[in-house]
DNA sequence: GCGTAGCGTAACCACATGGTTACAAATACC
DNA sequence: GGTATTTGTAACCATGTGGTTACGCTACGC
């Protein structure tokens, strides 16, 4: 039986459920953000952008400091690592992308240092 | 302007966002399942399963085929790939930082014996 | 000190979502 | 053919979710 506690809370996989919430990701990654700048890039009203971004630091995607009265926000994205864990067994299926990761790995390796 | 149409008939990364069809897709990675097996499984409804399975299946995650009177489902996790894909650009990001973490403990470790 | 810029929160609303029970359809069994 | 088994669908309900507008708080500029 899979007795399923249901957190409520979302998580990872909730927050990243979201169309606009991937998106803001996806800003973040070229470089980090005030709330009025990322606000701006979207359809819809700032205080709803406040609450998705509420959301993904609720799920420690987002990390928060302040400089003067702006919130300045930047990508954390440790906490994909669980979707990334839940996704492992599946990727098996899926062999030729494995090889594509290493060579991804590969090249940050060398990247990077 | 990132603007958002959203599709409404989730995907894959709606399938994915609920803890029962995580659990339904785990459970199918060992084994193809009837949807009274299935459901057994879980503390709620048959009806219930029911629907996370329609939802699995139109984000193209399960296969069904009928045998007799069962349904049979078998994983077809093909449809992952799109939420690998999106999750590939950030595992730079945290292999960057897993680099920068091994620095830092190496740095802290020589500092703190 | 005072106006203004930047931003989160509260209150509210429409609708999606996950659950239930009741029922209907298809297939095996005898 | 009649009955039991397996299963999806319909109708309904409570709650969650994403959006809005109105408002309040904090920090700079002068």
């Amino acid at each position: 039986m899979v007795t399923n506690t249901r957190p409520r809370s979302a998580g990872a996989f909730g927050a990243i459920a979201d169309p606009t919430r991937r998106a803001i990701l996806d800003l973040l990654r070229t470089g980090d953000l005030c709330a009025g700048d990322l606000a701006r890039q979207f359809p819809v009203s700032r205080p709803a952008i406040a609450k998705h971004v509420r959301i993904l630091r609720s799920a420690g995607l987002l990390r928060e400091h302040r400089r003067a009265q702006q919130r300045i926000y930047s990508l954390d994205p440790a906490a994909l690592g669980e979707i990334d864990n839940w996704l492992a067994p599946y990727r098996l299926f899926w062999a030729a992308r494995l090889t594509d990761l290493k060579q991804l790995l590969e090249s940050t390796e060398n990247r990077n240092d």
